[in-house]
DNA sequence: CTTTTTACTGTAAGTGCTTACATTAATAAG
DNA sequence: CTTATTAATGTAAGCACTTACAGTAAAAAG
């Protein structure tokens, strides 16, 4: 049932040595040769072993994709908007993806190595969500493996990407401005993730260009679940009856606030703006349509995957940057008198 | 670097059978022994390479998650609905997820023998949109490989697990004529795919039991993107004006139809009600929320998961209905006089 | 026509691990 | 005390493959 090379020598009366060297393209076989060991490999079903071949020295042609646990709602955005062009381009380079959910609160000394060398990967993904602060990365690192991840660059056979959140916290400050707000709330994520802080920044920078004043009330942080966007949102207008506008850190925050809004009565956007952050493809069906930034997942996740590749081809690290597009739907009012 | 087996049992002065065989618990190693071993493994951080372990015989503890080639939109609702909750299943029961889209419409005999052989595949998960007509179904079962899907047990060492579409597609429509409406159009999915045919057939059946006529310019069949939800709506109220209700075999389809309806100056669900199929996370969040139907992922996830562990122990493989729920929202309204 | 090259193929070792079988030492039975 | 048991460990083969090295026959060079 299970086609060896072995069987190939043997039927052929040829040695597995020959067998192995007409498969594999190595120098020094006949072309006759060659030609009847693939026309009997696939005669008989022949499918390499992959894990003979990687015990034999050969790389697994696996990658891992890291991820932070699945949100208690089983949604995780940048996992599923990402995931699939990554895929995309690391089959198309020969290379099956294996995924791990990884929790990082609880994270274990020695757990990226422990899977990394049980599976023998070949290189990592990082996914949003795991950043330099922890521990997994640094691993990373000291065990040296071929990683991209959406942050920074940790060490030598590392690549990072990221989209410029500065600079889009930046663009949707300016919109709102543009059309007239001035007293804007702000949902945003995690206090503790870098792109929440460039955000926050963004949107601070023009704020203060713009000699507008903004005091802490109307910052409020949640978990980037559309549970904490309404919950925010709520806070948000009860604490700032006069806000025009709300900035929020992603697209399901937004949603949420949406949600909540509707439920006390407040029109988006015509009491209330929202914006949100991200460009997921659900936003575009939202009544109103999201106004929001897009970083454009497909992009991003298609160079995430060539830089591994290019990693793994042994060329440096490097940092990119993809520059986030502003996608100005219906979720803005202009309000200038 | 790499710590073998061999390496413990040269520190330990013992051959590496004993050594493997502490490592693995079989009978017959002094507690002693196993003791020392297993502290000598932790101190010198030994990793067992599963590519060797498999090779002599062991399973590959790897699990291939078999799904349609994500849509160009970069979005397969249903993979990443269900991944989490079967990866976290597996994930206890000590496998790995290895993730294979698959173009249908390309599918290449042998290729999931392929995948299978190659990577020494444990188990497989199909995820909704493989169907029996699908080829690489049947490969599944001529090689005998353990498989759970989502539709119609076929093989021996095959599982499967359905929501029941037609009580679906019954409650929602029973729901619509509680509410008084009569004239009801209906986007549907992919024609040939079977909950798509019993979405309807639970929908039609309804109409019948309440004396509604119902002609075939009120079914148009879409694509389950976004997009294809737009196009139908527009086509379905521009054919029939009077139309007081749209139910639509999927979410996303519901979403497009929502956002075409507003484009066009129809309220929803003032003008007209719309309801969706699946209970995604995102619905929720829409405005107005939709009504739709549960077959809870979460649900569905863990126990497709629980059903390839049991076939994997050697259990027989069998059927299982999830019956899903109702969830009343805000997108259908009541047009009794 | 002998010697050197070249082109192809075979031999064998190694990869990390498991396991049937053989060996030895310790214990129980006679 | 010898012999049969048993417990613990070692030996070695095998898993599917790659690759350095060796061998052989044919072609080129002398």
């Amino acid at each position: 049932m299970k086609v060896t090379i072995k069987d190939i020598a043997k039927e052929l009366g040829l040695a597995v040595s020959t067998v192995s060297r007409a498969l594999n393209g190595s120098y020094g076989v006949h072309p006759n040769t060659i030609e009847q060991v693939k026309k009997k490999a696939k005669e008989l079903g022949y499918i390499p072993n992959l894990g003979a071949q990687q015990m034999a020295g050969k790389s697994s042609q696996l990658i891992g994709i890291f991820f932070p646990e699945f949100d208690i709602e089983g949604v995780n955005p940048d996992f599923f908007e990402l995931l699939p062009s990554i895929q995309e381009v690391l089959r198309e380079g020969g290379k099956d993806v294996i995924i791990f959910p990884v929790k990082l609160a609880d994270y274990r000394n020695n757990l990226l190595t422990e899977w990394v060398r049980k599976r023998n990967l070949e290189g990592c993904i990082f996914l949003p969500g795991i950043t330099r602060e922890d521990n997994i990365l640094r691993e990373a690192q000291s065990i040296n493996i071929p990683a991209v991840n959406f942050g920074k660059v940790v060490g030598d056979k590392c690549s990072a990407i990221g989209s410029n959140s500065r600079e889009g916290g930046r663009m949707i400050t300016e919109l709102l401005i543009r059309n007239g707000h001035k007293i804007i709330g702000f949902i945003n994520g995690p206090d503790h993730l870098f792109i929440c802080k460039e955000r926050y920044a963004g949107f601070y920078e023009v704020l203060q260009e713009n000699g507008i004043t903004h005091n802490t009330s109307q910052v409020i942080h949640g978990n980037f679940n559309g549970k904490s966007g309404e919950d925010a949102a709520i806070r948000l207008i009860n604490e700032n009856p006069d806000l025009t506008a709300i900035v929020c850190a992603n697209d399901l925050m937004a949603m949420g606030a949406i949600s909540a809004l509707a439920g006390k009565g407040a029109k988006v956007p015509a009491d209330v703006s929202v914006t949100g952050f991200d460009g997921l493809y659900y936003t575009a069906y939202m009544n109103p349509p999201l106004t929001t930034v897009n970083h454009s997942s497909e992009r991003i996740g298609t160079k995430a995957a060539e830089m591994l590749l290019e990693l793994l081809n042994d060329r440096h690290g490097y940092h990119h940057t993809v520059t986030p597009i502003l996608i100005e739907r219906k979720s803005v009012s202009d309000i200038r008198q």
